[in-house]
DNA sequence: GTCTATAGATTGATAGAC
DNA sequence: GTCTATCAATCTATAGAC
């Protein structure tokens, strides 16, 4: 499973074979069948890892401080920490929802709750810096600048385009 | 090709086969060879033809208005009047683009044209806006912002959604 | 230029011995 | 639960008659 979530982070889901799985895992075809009923059902047990792993995360994020703002922030440099990945693979929860959107609604709607985990999360902190009434618009508004700013910086490979599309991120949580 | 053009957009490139596209023409599968080569060539020429309706657009807005800001705002209408297919496919630049970076660098380059041509002429009305040094920044930022309205709006499925969102956009506009 | 037939590889998935 | 062999469908692409 590990092996397919790598290979459809930098290949994408449709691109990636069942070959290509097989011999990335090591492991032999019909042993994965054993697991998995289908390539679907991967995609699925990949997502569900996804969900945990990012909540896994956010819970660091509460431990560490209880600080709204810097939680917002946390968020920002978790995109600039990932940058080499994000240039050359792009964001693995944005570009899997857009793959999946144009043609897999039913798969897709299950993606989006790594959004929703994001979003869920964003406003909570927003609530807490009393933005109570914008706070989930504000969530969204600040998950699809982060979208943009991967997915320019992926069409041109710059990691400095990156940077300077983030810092304008940041003084725009400093001016909440 | 107009074909191939929407297939790729409502399906991506990797899941459109060849029978898918011999179908939607109504062609003969060796009649297609006959013009293209393979499957990639079919795609190079669909960016080819976005590449010409895209300038062909752009030169509309430069013969309508010679007033910057009404240009960048027209980039904004553009993606508010195209919502419904938005939300429902993504932005056919940013999709293609997005798919094609992941694992076929060489052709994503010729994609990425298309990001060319939007953001040299955002800069151009930048500049005419008096925004000479960071006119390039500017339109990279406001190109970033766009593709991840239409991300979010997407994934969500949310006209309103991207109707909140480019609102602010054209707030950003104004305050230049 | 148009059309049919098919090659040759690869796809996701299964059967069944061990 | 492990492994080999293989299925049927589909994939892109080509050959060659008309």
């Amino acid at each position: 499973m590990e092996s397919a979530r790598q290979l459809f982070y930098q290949h994408g889901y449709e691109r990636t074979s069942f070959a290509d799985i097989v011999q990335a895992s090591g492991l032999l075809r019909g042993n994965i069948y054993h697991y998995f009923k289908s390539k679907d059902e991967i995609l699925e047990a990949v997502i569900d890892q996804h969900l945990k792993d990012f909540r896994g995360v956010l819970e660091k994020w509460d431990a560490k401080k209880d600080d709204p703002k810097a939680n917002l922030k946390a968020f920002v440099e978790m995109i600039v920490g990932r940058k080499s990945e994000l240039v050359e693979y792009g964001c693995p929860v944005g570009s899997l929802n857009i793959e999946l959107a144009k043609d897999r609604r039913e798969v897709q709607q299950h993606a989006a709750e790594l959004f929703d985990l994001f979003r869920n999360w964003l406003a909570e902190n927003l609530r807490k810096l009393g933005k109570g009434g914008e706070a989930d618009a504000l969530a969204l508004h600040l998950l699809g600048r982060a979208q943009g700013i991967v997915v320019i910086s992926q069409v041109y490979r710059d990691e400095k385009l990156l940077n300077q599309e983030t810092k304008l991120l940041r003084g725009w949580i400093d001016s909440l």
